[in-house]
DNA sequence: TATTGTTATACTCTATAACTATA
DNA sequence: TATAGTTATAGAGTATAACAATA
């Protein structure tokens, strides 16, 4: 648009021909839905670096906690509690098992679930993880006051459906 | 665990064998990363039903906002800006320019670059999505008060990075 | 030599559909 | 009939590597 017809006749550079000068980001940094990804990123890349040596997604940590809090909970549950299908949980589950953290046990009382439990490996796992966990979280939490902090919870859980 | 050996004797129930009662989430709720988490599913959610009937990304709209604000801007520089490979912006690219709303133009200055630029339908189409952007963003900013909308986004930037 | 854009390829995460065994 | 788990398959989104054109 600025290269061809009229040259340096704009207030704003066209950024297409530098490559050095910073974009103008629009109206990007006052929505909401913007600044929460590019926290979660922010947060996302942290937690990889510092938790488990990078090999753990969010949502399998999510699971850890939720099998030691809920011992023989449902995969369906669990797949409920996580808002994703029951398919999916179950390749979570197959590769949490494989590596021995959690088993499947058959519940007597309905025999169609497999209750899902933690081992005393993914125990000993789970607390090495919580404690990476709250370095990790202290990282971002030491940012702001405590008032800042607790502000910030309750204002992202009423974002919360 | 609660099952076969001792049966009723634990305070916290088995949740393998009703389905019905709910998860006890253990640390999870006081999580930064995991709040964080579900606002930003729950704003995905009301972005899918409400702008662009659900066929757009949150970063293609922000690959739009970026073209438009920045004329002729080159793709690796939407890369750096959108966190992306430069070969993942090529198919988000081909998929705008197939749709008609952007169009590539090769750069006289720099002759590698592909500028990328908005189509007089991309800029209509992109007015359009602003607006319905603004009625989404305004069913979660309705949830909190002036002051304390502009403290969560503070907050939120203090996070990134 | 380095950079921009491109293609080819593969991997991860997830959903959908169909199936089984139980209820 | 409905539910829990499973398998097979496919799609979206992304990364990596190798390449051509250009700087």
């Amino acid at each position: 648009m600025a290269e061809n017809e009229r040259k340096p006749v704009r207030q704003r550079k066209a950024s297409g021909d530098t490559g050095i000068e910073s974009l103008d980001l629009g109206i990007l940094p006052g929505l909401l839905g913007y600044n929460i990804r590019l926290a979660q990123m922010a947060i996302w890349r942290d937690f990889q670096r510092s938790v488990s040596n990078g090999d753990l997604r969010p949502g399998l940590f999510s699971l850890l906690v939720l099998a030691s809090h809920n011992p023989g909970v449902a995969q369906i549950q669990l797949a409920r509690q996580l808002a994703i299908d029951k398919a999916s949980v179950v390749a979570l589950i197959d590769r949490l098992e494989r590596v021995g953290l959690i088993t499947r046990r058959r519940s007597p009382v309905d025999r169609r679930r497999q209750g899902i439990y933690l081992t005393a490996e993914g125990n000993k796992r789970l607390r090495a993880l919580k404690r990476e966990m709250a370095l990790h979280e202290k990282r971002f939490i030491d940012r702001m006051s405590q008032a800042e902090y607790e502000t910030l919870l309750t204002l992202l859980k009423r974002l919360q459906d």
